[in-house]
DNA sequence: GTCTATATCAAGATAGAC
DNA sequence: GTCTATCTTGATATAGAC
C-alpha cells in the first residue's frame, strides 16, 4: 500500500527528527529504522526537504487550527490557558522544526514566508486577546505595552522548548507546562490587582 | 607566524560561521577563504569542533566581562539598559552559537556545561538586579514575578537574534537595538507608574 | 609553518531489476 | 511499490614533501 508506506515514512522521519534533531537523521537512518531500502523512501519522496515540506504542511495545519481564536465572545484567562495548551502541544510535537529553526528556514524560501506568516497570525491573535483585556478593565497597558509583550509572548513560545532543552529539561509534560506558566507570568503584571494574585496562586498550584 | 595564522583562522571562521551559518561553513571553506591549505588549517587546529571551542572560550570570556554587575551600588534603569547592551553586543558578535544552539551544545558536552553556567550567572543576575529594585520601592512583583521574569529576560536574549533573523530583520543595529527594548518592556509593567511611563517614552524615543 | 596529494567516510540520490 | 547496487559529491582529516 502506496499510502501506507508514505504516512510510515512521514510518522518515523518525525519521530526521528524530534528525538535526535533534524541535521543529525539522513534519509538512509529513516530507512533503515522503517527496515526499508532508501530507494523505496526516494520512491515516495523526491528528497529530504521534501519530507521536511510535508511534516511541515500537517504543522501548519496543526498550528492554523490551534490559533483560530474563539473570536466572537469575550476572552478571560481561562480561555487564554487553553488556548496556550494547544499552541505548546504542536510545538512540541513538530520541535524539530524550532530547533533548528533558522537553519532549516534558510534552505527553503516558501518555508520562510509560510512560517513568517503562522507569526503574523500569532502576533495578531495576542495582540487583539490583549487588547479585549485591557477594554475589559481586566488588564492595564499602554499600546506600546501591547505591542511588546504580544512580541515577547512569541519569542518565548517559539523558543522555549530550546530554552528547555539547553538547560535539560527532558520531561514532555513539564516542558509543556512551565512554557504555559512562563508566558502566564508575562501577562500577570499587566493585570488587575485582584487577576494577578489569582493567578499567581494559579501557576503555582499548576507547577507541581 | 604561527600565533597570526591562528588568530587569523579563527577570525575568518567567526565571521563566516555568523554570515552563513556554522553548519554551512566547512573546515575547507575557511581555508579557501584565507587562502591557505586545508592542511594547514588542520596544523593550527585539531579539527572544526576544535575552532569553535576557541571561540567559545572567547565569547565566554566576553559574557563573563559583561555579566560583572556594578554589584556594591544600587542599580537603576540605566544601569540595566547599560548592561544588555553590552549583552546584546557580545551575543550579536557570537550569533553563530545561538543561531544553532541546541545542536551545538548537542554535540559538546564541555559546551554544554560552560553555557548552563552562563545561563545560570546571568540568571542570579537578573533575579538580584530585580530585587534590589523591589526593595527601592521602584519595582512592585511578587517572588514568582522575579523569578518567571529573569526567566524570560534570558529567553528573549537568548533568542531574540534568531527571531528577529527568522522575521526578516537584517540590520545590525536595529537587531540589538529592538533587541534591548524588547527587555526593558518585559520590565515596564513591573514599574511604579512614574518609572513605568518614562520608560515607554524612552524606548519610543530609543526605536527611531 | 605550509603545501600537495590523498584517504576515508557518510550523505544524498538514481538506475534498473524484480 | 520495493529492492539491490551504485554513483556523486562534499566534508573531515592525515601523510609526507618542502
Amino acid at each position: 500500500m502506496a499510502r501506507q508506506t508514505r504516512q510510515r515514512i512521514l510518522d518515523t522521519a518525525l519521530r526521528m527528527f524530534n528525538q535526535q534533531g533534524e541535521p543529525n537523521v539522513t534519509t538512509n537512518h529513516i530507512a533503515d529504522e522503517l527496515e526499508i531500502s532508501p530507494g523505496n523512501l526516494y520512491y515516495h519522496f523526491r528528497n529530504k526537504d521534501d519530507i521536511i515540506e510535508q511534516l511541515f504542511q500537517r504543522y501548519e495545519e496543526r498550528m492554523d487550527t490551534a490559533l483560530v481564536s474563539p473570536d466572537s465572545r469575550l476572552r478571560d484567562l481561562e480561555d487564554i490557558w487553553l488556548q496556550l495548551h494547544l499552541v505548546f502541544e504542536c510545538i512540541w510535537e513538530y520541535r524539530f522544526l524550532y530547533r533548528d529553526l533558522v537553519d532549516i528556514l534558510s534552505r527553503n524560501r516558501r518555508l520562510r514566508l509560510r512560517f513568517a506568516r503562522i507569526l503574523k497570525r500569532a502576533a495578531d491573535g495576542a495582540s487583539s486577546g490583549m487588547k479585549g483585556l485591557v477594554q475589559a478593565g481586566v488588564m492595564r497597558a499602554s499600546a506600546a505595552e501591547v505591542e511588546a509583550t504580544a512580541t515577547n509572548i512569541l519569542v518565548i513560545a517559539t523558543f522555549w522548548m530550546n530554552y528547555a532543552s539547553v538547560r535539560g529539561d527532558k520531561d514532555e509534560d513539564e516542558a509543556i507546562r512551565s512554557g504555559i506558566v512562563q508566558v502566564m507570568m508575562l501577562l500577570s503584571p499587566l493585570l488587575r490587582d485582584a487577576e494577578r494574585v489569582h493567578l499567581n496562586t494559579l501557576t503555582q498550584a499548576y507547577l507541581r
